[in-house]
DNA sequence: AACGTTATGTTATTATATAACGTTATCCCG
DNA sequence: CGGGATAACGTTATATAATAACATAACGTT
């Protein structure tokens, strides 16, 4: 798997029109459910554009509130049915620390996210560095254990948010 | 900071005492809450016992039955205020994949763990391998992200429960 | 003993997620 | 095109995890 990092985006570098970033995501799910004979659904769709409203991981229940604004009253598992569709196809990433979701700007390569999550602004950018997998690989070599999925939030300040809170 | 693991001891490799495993950590933390001026009270002192029962992360709830049983009627914020405590004081980490806690071997030294946790049995291991952090460190380096917090969850099968569970 | 501080008790509520079951929509085959 | 299977969705209730807010008790010092 090649490297991957969408920090410059995420963290609002100038030059990021996040308009084009966003639909160009939802095509990109578009045509992937469609290659993979899934159904993108209004319901899936609607939900993975909320998600994508941002680079900030959201809540199911953040989601709920805007899905009911448009489509009046939704009930709890129909948002978590269409987050676990999105899980699935590799759409979206749960982000564990925060008991939230955010886009995979990836979506057709299989893999488990490495995230940096800032703690000023909320924002999250995903990684795929061999070197950290491939350290994690290294570590667990002599121990026996087969891994499955790596779960890595790395917490911080972004760039932009150092500099704005530069004094505490 | 030097490396560590416990995969040993979580995953149950003969030899394993767990019982003094237990003990010793109950009296390292009183030891360091001595040093440090902080009071390990009855009721810190039982939900780090607690914890400390097996190598598994446990929830907050199961906590908390525990306690009332032996207690009696027993509110979540006591159980929640025991666990902050603890946890900061370093005695025990928080597995964020999981929502539970699990005893820290190395109270002492300052570290966001690493986790190893297996599918099968529930059991946790905890690393602290430098390879890892460097990795982490060389994938920053050009990000000018500022991490503050690691979280690490390796999700997988440890040794014994690959010999059990070979079929699927 | 009086005081400030820390810890605990208590009640209620918020936040996150799933179970269970019925209904509707879509797909596919004949 | 009709009918049956499957997948998606609706609905109600409930489980699980965590915190807010305020009262009381314990402790440590003087």
């Amino acid at each position: 798997m090649a490297s991957f990092n969408t920090s410059a985006a995420a963290f609002g570098k100038q030059g990021h029109d996040h308009e084009r970033c966003r639909t160009g995501a939802l095509s990109e799910a578009a045509a992937l459910c469609r290659k993979r004979g899934q159904r993108l659904t209004d319901i899936r769709r609607d939900v993975l554009a909320l998600v994508w409203e941002r680079h900030a991981p959201i809540g199911a229940y953040d989601i709920l509130d805007a899905l009911s604004a448009t489509r009046g009253r939704v009930a709890p598992p129909t948002v978590y049915r269409a987050l676990e569709f999105l899980l699935q196809q590799g759409l979206i990433h749960r982000i564990e620390s925060l008991n939230a979701y955010v886009g995979c700007p990836i979506p057709a390569e299989e893999h488990s996210g490495q995230f940096l999550i800032c703690s000023g602004c909320g924002a999250a950018a995903e990684l795929s560095d061999p070197r950290i997998d491939a350290a994690i690989a290294a570590a667990l070599a002599n121990l026996g254990f087969e891994a499955e999925r790596n779960v890595i939030e790395i917490k911080g300040q972004c760039p932009r948010c150092q500099e704005k809170g530069t004094g505490d």
